[in-house]
DNA sequence: CGGCGATCGTTTGGCACCGAACGATCTGCG
DNA sequence: CGCAGATCGTTCGGTGCCAAACGATCGCCG
């Protein structure tokens, strides 16, 4: 169960008491929206962070690196374009990340049999072995991350997330 | 009130449920946290994307330099230091951001008085026009990205992201 | 005073990221 | 067949982002 959480509450960051004040002047200001947006967003930001730091950084490797390996591990090979898709980055972004991992060796570009413009990305043995070594580390700094949280609690953020993700692209 | 939520119901996206398969020859993984980190990102990318499309892009004003402006605008001018920690990003990235918008007439940068160091930011007069236009608009776009979840749900929301924000940067 | 660590903002180099434009390839319709 | 429109990956230009290194300034301690 999570419990209910009102508005006015000592919960808040210095920052989010800071706004209150400059923007309580407007009227029909959505609070609740403002901090849930805030909030999301500076998580992601500390999380990414944090993960760079503990994680990937001996490896030399950033956060859209590791997220490519791990779409590639779990999903096997791929197209260019579902390959981007799965990472949330456009086709020319992800270009520049397979050029990175590529020149590392992790990674390998084959022409498709099928589609005579489509390119599909493979993991190398380098690439694979790097995955599965990181992927045990990362997940254990996730579960650091959210140690605060119970894990009814974390499912909870997971579907409230989910909710907001449909909100903004739906099907 | 928030319902709870199990782990294995048919709210996971078909790329949650790959996940499963694929990593659940794995011993220990935590799933929950996996999801819950997992979507924070997703989250964030898609409400950023969002925002630049429908309320910045007119303006040709990025996240970055609308946080900037916002900032400016909650808490007055502010030596670059404070401007970079408020923006959750470093001194060497404030320095581009301060530099696009300083190019763009909306920020001014002054020598402080006290310590020969540091530089104060301060919004001009077109880029408090400016905040004050977009932030109205922006607050209705969190209001809606957020528009599937009840009043409760959102703070809920913004509660449990202040807890992992807590782990990962203990005071 | 004088000097030396700490801190300021900036610069540099490298990667990530997007929209727009481009050539190559595929597909469907006449 | 042949050609027009869609889609593929890439390139280009601009911005964001960080770590590391740098000169300028501050503050403290001898």
């Amino acid at each position: 169960m999570v419990s209910p959480v009102s508005l006015n509450d000592d919960d808040l960051t210095p920052a989010e008491r800071q706004v209150t004040v400059r923007v309580g002047e407007l009227h029909d200001v959505d609070f609740a929206a403002m901090a849930a947006v805030a909030n999301v967003y500076r998580v992601a930001n500390a999380v990414r962070n944090h993960m760079e730091r503990e994680v990937l950084g001996p490896d030399r490797l950033s956060w859209s690196g590791f997220t490519a390996l791990y779409v590639l591990w779990v999903w096997g090979d791929q197209e260019s374009r579902h390959l981007a898709d799965e990472c949330s980055v456009t086709r020319a972004t992800l270009t520049g990340i397979v050029n990175t991992l590529e020149g590392r060796g992790l990674v390998t570009r084959n022409p498709s049999a099928d589609d005579g413009r489509s390119v599909i990305v493979s993991l190398t043995r380098d690439g694979q072995a790097m995955i599965e070594r990181l992927f045990p580390a990362f997940n254990r700094q996730e579960a650091f991350v959210t140690n605060r949280l119970s894990d009814d609690e974390r499912c909870s953020l997971a579907h409230l997330l989910r909710e907001v993700l449909r909100a903004v692209n739906p099907d």
